[in-house]
Order: structure tokens, then C-alpha cells, then sequence
DNA sequence: ATCGAGCAGCTTTTT
DNA sequence: GCTGCTCGAT
């Protein structure tokens, strides 16, 4: 398709190097289109022909997607099942290793996984419980609570006063047996670390460590991948400085210098030759990246000549600019007969979203979106989740407490903080503290009261019996329970001034249902239950469409879900400064300018051919229309590879009216 | 116990 | 311009 693509069966020499090299440690640094996921999959098909078992191999990826393409590509080089090679997320990883040895550290195996909305809850549930008023941030609560937990932040004079919360928060988690995202890398370090037997058996089994976008794995994942390697040795780690994106989340690509303190024999590759981009493309990208010091050094190179400019153009505001994206989507489709799915527009932020897809649904072209709300975060679908955990652990006080009333069945305030007060003092958790007062002869609730929490407690035990019991078919339970509480009645209830709303929710929860049918039926998952399910949900939040049913799409993605991801044409839109750089990044830290400098060269390289910027003259931010300037980016792309196209070129006119005004002209 | 009005805070990125 | 939360009214 792309001339310039690399040939199927050549290999370069530092590629061919970095497949054949698989005893001891190896460094790729893999430069934006470099060829790195092929030279991944091939070294493991490599090493797979060389007799390593596929159980001896573990490739750790940065994404769910990732994980799965990975796997796939491997299966197809070798042309057989590859169902013994583990690839994963670093934290779908920590999740198997602590379902086999968390018992180590006193949970149990039917953890629940807390992402970010169930932590906050815990959060505000346990600074009420505290008596502490001051509610806060609860957000940068949450944020200083992970940097401890993951050790990039030690407690000082000013977060002392959070110590307290922080210890109580750790103890709400143990208590109902939960873990958070955190735990899922800590947990199985404090494992290794701790517990002889466990890393012996670890490393015993995963001998050879593969480990993508290094560049933003974090301390704490380093610390792990050390752990699980320093013996065997046999870690390859594939990364990019200049395309490290994730800071705020704890990445640290110094974790490269480590690595090279660490294993101090390492081999080291460079792949510096781009596979992708046409030289125009390369060239702006490399002469940005520049004005990024403390890098290592690196110089991407390309075969291609001379190529089509990169495009820039000011549109008046955010509507003019998605119809001029939307129209010029349509006409490259048209002339250079390019599918959707050739084409990605990407853009800082999710808010930059909705005009974009208004535009695309007026003109009709089927776009897919990544990012922005998943669907097992909607509110009907955690619900039935909530169900779900709750019937796996009954410790989950956040799936109680979610769908203790949900629908209504009456156990109101009152009647919770009763039981709440009750079992704060007993300590015992609410689940056992409500089994206590249903059997009780005497209670200190009304009858009422407790005939409603009875029928609650029954409803979930007896659910909890169908859905653990081997045999039975979870999807069926789930349908059942779904008639059984009436979960339509209480949608047209909240709905009832919007029943179009109702309808579609309720559908959701068919397709969650479908869902889990899916997954029940899979030959591949025989052996794992709902606990497996759940959890997999809860790592898969984002990445969770169906790719495959999603061909000939356009894709609108931010620049975060854009990595490792390439396109014919790339629109880069909202190209202003405030955008990116973004505001919020650089004013608590002017360091970050350099990361949003590197997510503006991880935008640039994701196109092959073609790339069209805009950046608009004013643009509705919050609830005020703003001017904005053009992003200072902009002026690090020599201009002799720009062509600057006026908004009005591309788009035919501004409005309807005119646009039948010039029709006219022509015909006259 | 439930509902609705009014208000606050928010939109940086995600496993 | 939206969501989620609190509080007061029923």
C-alpha cells in the first residue's frame, strides 16, 4: 500500500541484531516508526522456534490493545496457537500474580479491583467517617496517596495531615478485601521481595521478560521488572525517550538510565531508521523534538525524497475547523481513494471531541472514538457490576453500598447509618453486620426496616450461590437477577421525562449481558470465572469496542490513546497554545513544556503521508469564547516545510447562504 | 424516603 | 454547559 512501508521479509541489520540477540539484556531505543512492534513480535517468534516454551516468555505492554495485537502477531509469525505466551499489561500481570499468592499477605483471592471512581468513593467515605469537613481535592488526595503508595513522594510537613486519612484509606482497602490500581504493581513487589518462594517460583517460570514502551513504565514497575529479572537476566526493554507521555502518571523514562546501571553488560540497539513518515514529516518532527534537552541522542533518518508539505491553516473557531476537517476528510476519500480508517484526528483533549463529531455525523462519516467514557463506566453498567462484585467478595463495601438501594427498596439514609454506626463499632464489615440484623431476634430497627434488608440479603445470596457455583451459566444468573430486581421500572422511574434515555440504557445492560455470554462461551476462558471476568473488565476500561466490527471508520483519538498508532493522513486539530502545550500541564511545572513538546512529536509521527494542522483563531473553552494563539510548536517547524491554506480554500463557504450564493455565481 | 432546585466545580492525558 | 452533590420541601 505505502511504497516506502518496509518489505515484508527484509530485516536491517540493527533489527535483524536486536531478534537474534535473546540471552541477556538487551536495550532497544526504537525511534517513532522504527519497525520496533515488528521487531518485537519477530524476536519472540524467534525465540519460540529456538524451543523456549512459550510459558518461559512474558511480555509486558503498556496497553490492553497492545497486549492483544501483540499476541495475534505473534500467533500469525508462527502459525500457531500462542495461547502458553503471556502478554500483558504490567498490570494485568500484577492481577496474576497476586490471585496466586495475595493469600501471602492476608487477602484473600476474590479481591476487588478499585479503579479510580470506586477509590474516590472510599475516599469520601472514609474522610466522613474521619469527621474531617474539609472534603478538598479529593482528586490531588487521590493523586498524593499513589505517589506515596508507589514511592515518588515521602510524607512531609506539608501532607502530614493526610497520614492519618492515607493509613485509614489502606485499611478500608484490606478491610474489604479490595486492592487498587496501584496495589496491582506494589502488591506483587512487596511479594517478590518478601516472599522467597514467590520470586523463585516467578522467575523459575519467566525466563525470558520482554517489556514495551519503556519509557513509561514507573518506578514502581521498574522496581518490579528488577525483581523478576536481576537473576535470569534475559530483559529486553523497548523504548523512546523523546516519546515518553506519561509523567503525570508516574513514568520515568530515566528508568532507561537505570536500566543501564542495572544491567551494566547490557546490549544496546538503536533503530533509528523510520519506516513510516515521508522526509517532510520526519524532518519537522526531528528539527521539534530538538529543542528537547536532556535526550539521548538520536537521529531518525528516512529513504524517502522529497514529499507533499505539511499543511497549516487558522480556522475562525472550533466549528469552522471540524467542517473544514469533516469536508477535506470527505474529498481525500474522494480523490486519492482513501479509506476512513486511513485517516486519524487526533487532539489534546477529550473536550476537543464534540465539535469534531458533530461535524463527522452531519457529514456523515463513520468515525470511532477512543478514549472519553468506556462503557463498563456508565452508570447502569456499574450498577449491574456492582451486583456482580459484590456477590464475588462480600467485603466490597462500594458495591454494596452502591446497589444497596438500586433500585429503590427502600433502605434509605437512615436505615444506613444505623448499620454503618453499627458495624464501625462491632468492626465488622456491612455485609456481615446486615447478615446479623436480619437473623437477629431483636433489633434496633423497625420491622420494616429489616424485612426490606432481608429481602436484599436473600437477593444476593442467592444469586451469589448461582453465580459462584461451577456449572452454572453466569449469563443466565445475571439475566435472571436483572428481571428479578426490576432494573427497567426503576430506569423509567428516574427517566420517566425521557424515556428514549431509559430504552437505551436498558440495552446496555443486554449487551453487557451478551457480554458476559461471550465470554462464558469462549473456549479460551473454560477455566476462569467471574472473578476473572471482573477483573478483566476493571483493567479494560478504556480499549474495550470490538476493533474488529469497527473497519473502514475514521479514527478520533487524543494524542495519549494515538501511540503506537499510524495513519496515511493525520489532522491535528486545536494546535493552540493552552491547548498544547496545555495550560494546566506547564503552570504547576514549567519542566512539563518538555513533555508536551514530546506528545506534540508523538502527534506528528503518527502520520505517513500527509499531515494538515489547524490551529484556530478563537475557541469556546469552558464557557467563554477566547482568542487563542497559534502553540509556539508551531514556529519550531522550519516553514519551508509548511504550506499555509486559508480555512476558507478548504471549506467551500462559512454557511449555507453562501454557499448557495457562489453556487449560483457558477452556474451564472 | 424521595424529589427537585440550586449550586459548585470542572475538562489533561489513563492502567 | 454539564454533572453530581447537597439541602430543603413534601
Amino acid at each position: 500500500m505505502q511504497h516506502y512501508s518496509q518489505d515484508n521479509n527484509s530485516l536491517n541489520p540493527e533489527q535483524k541484531r536486536a531478534i537474534e540477540t535473546i540471552e541477556g539484556p538487551l536495550l532497544i531505543i526504537a525511534g517513532a516508526g522504527s519497525g520496533k512492534t515488528r521487531v518485537i513480535t519477530h524476536r519472540m517468534a524467534a525465540m519460540l522456534r529456538r524451543s523456549i516454551p512459550q510459558s518461559a516468555i512474558l511480555a509486558l505492554t503498556f496497553t490492553n490493545k497492545a497486549a492483544r495485537e501483540m499476541q495475534v502477531r505473534v500467533a500469525q509469525l508462527v502459525g500457531n496457537s500462542t495461547r502458553m505466551l503471556t502478554v500483558s499489561t504490567f498490570h494485568a500481570f500484577g492481577v496474576q500474580v497476586l490471585k496466586r499468592y495475595i493469600r501471602e499477605l492476608g487477602y484473600r483471592e476474590n479481591f476487588s479491583i478499585y479503579d479510580q471512581s470506586d477509590q474516590a468513593q472510599l475516599l469520601k467515605e472514609t474522610v466522613r467517617e474521619l469527621g474531617m469537613e474539609d472534603l478538598r481535592d479529593l482528586r490531588s488526595i487521590l493523586t498524593l496517596f499513589s505517589r506515596i503508595k508507589t514511592g515518588q513522594t515521602k510524607w512531609d510537613a506539608e501532607t502530614a495531615e493526610f497520614r492519618r486519612l492515607y493509613d485509614e484509606y489502606q485499611q478500608h482497602l484490606k478491610l474489604y478485601n479490595a486492592v487498587d490500581f496501584d496495589d496491582l504493581i506494589v502488591l506483587p513487589t512487596r511479594l517478590m521481595s518478601e516472599v522467597a518462594r514467590v520470586r523463585e517460583e516467578l522467575e523459575q517460570r519467566y525466563r525470558y521478560v520482554l517489556v514495551d514502551e519503556f519509557q513509561d513504565t514507573s518506578r514502581a514497575q521498574y522496581r518490579m521488572l528488577r525483581l523478576l529479572t536481576q537473576n535470569n537476566r534475559n530483559v529486553c526493554v523497548v523504548g523512546d525517550d523523546d516519546q515518553s507521555i506519561y509523567s503525570w502518571r508516574g513514568a520515568e523514562y530515566e528508568n532507561i538510565l537505570q536500566f543501564e546501571r542495572d544491567f551494566p553488560e547490557l546490549l544496546e540497539i538503536k533503530l533509528e531508521r523510520n519506516y513510516r513518515s515521508t522526509g517532510t514529516i520526519l524532518d519537522a518532527a526531528n528539527r521539534v523534538i530538538a529543542n528537547n534537552t536532556n535526550r539521548k541522542a538520536k537521529a531518525l533518518w528516512t529513504g524517502q525524497g522529497e514529499s507533499l508539505p505539511i499543511e497549516l491553516c487558522y480556522p475562525e473557531d472550533e466549528q469552522q475547523e471540524a467542517e473544514m476537517i469533516a469536508r477535506r476528510i470527505k474529498s481525500l476519500a474522494a480523490t486519492e481513494g482513501l479509506r476512513y480508517d486511513d485517516i486519524g484526528v487526533l487532539i489534546r483533549t477529550n473536550s476537543l471531541a464534540r465539535t469534531l463529531e458533530e461535524a463527522f455525523l452531519a457529514e456523515n462519516i463513520p468515525y470511532r472514538i477512543s478514549g472519553g467514557q468506556s462503557f463498563f463506566q456508565r452508570q447502569e453498567i456499574k450498577d449491574l457490576i456492582a451486583y456482580l462484585r459484590l456477590c464475588a467478595n462480600l467485603n466490597d463495601e462500594i458495591a454494596l453500598l452502591r446497589i444497596i438501594n438500586v433500585p429503590r427498596r427502600g433502605i434509605g439514609k437512615r436505615t444506613l447509618e444505623q448499620i454503618t454506626a453499627r458495624a464501625e463499632h462491632s468492626g465488622q464489615t456491612l455485609y456481615s453486620t446486615i447478615s446479623e440484623l436480619v437473623h437477629a431476634a431483636d433489633s434496633p430497627l423497625s420491622t420494616r426496616a429489616v424485612d426490606d434488608l432481608r429481602a436484599f440479603f436473600d437477593l444476593i445470596e442467592r444469586y451469589r450461590a448461582q453465580l459462584l457455583a461451577g456449572g452454572k451459566k453466569p449469563a443466565q444468573a445475571l439475566e435472571a437477577m436483572i428481571a428479578e430486581i426490576d432494573y427497567w421500572s426503576y430506569l423509567v422511574m428516574e427517566y420517566q421525562h425521557n424515556d428514549k434515555i431509559a430504552k437505551w440504557k436498558y440495552r446496555n445492560l443486554d449487551l453487557f449481558v451478551q457480554m458476559v455470554r461471550d465470554y462464558q462461551n469462549d473456549p479460551d476462558n473454560l477455566d476462569v470465572g467471574l472473578y476473572d471476568y471482573l477483573n478483566r473488565i476493571t483493567l479494560n476500561a478504556r480499549d474495550d469496542q470490538d476493533d474488529s466490527e469497527e473497519d473502514g471508520r475514521l479514527n478520533l483519538m487524543t494524542i495519549h490513546a494515538a501511540k503506537g498508532v499510524e495513519h496515511e493522513v493525520v489532522f491535528l486539530a486545536g494546535v493552540e497554545d493552552g491547548v498544547i502545550p496545555h495550560q494546566r500541564a506547564i503552570a504547576d511545572n514549567p519542566a512539563n513544556l518538555e513533555e508536551e513538546r514530546r506528545l506534540f512529536y508523538v502527534a506528528l509521527t503518527r502520520a505517513k503521508r500527509r499531515l494538515i494542522i489547524s490551529s484556530c483563531r478563537k475557541r469556546k473553552l469552558m464557557r467563554e469564547v477566547v482568542e487563542t494563539a497559534p502553540s509556539p510548536f508551531l514556529e519550531e517547524i522550519p516553514a519551508e516545510l509548511l504550506t499555509v491554506v486559508e480555512a476558507e480554500d478548504v471549506v467551500p463557504a462559512e454557511s449555507a447562504a453562501d454557499f448557495f450564493r457562489m453556487m449560483k455565481e457558477r452556474v451564472r
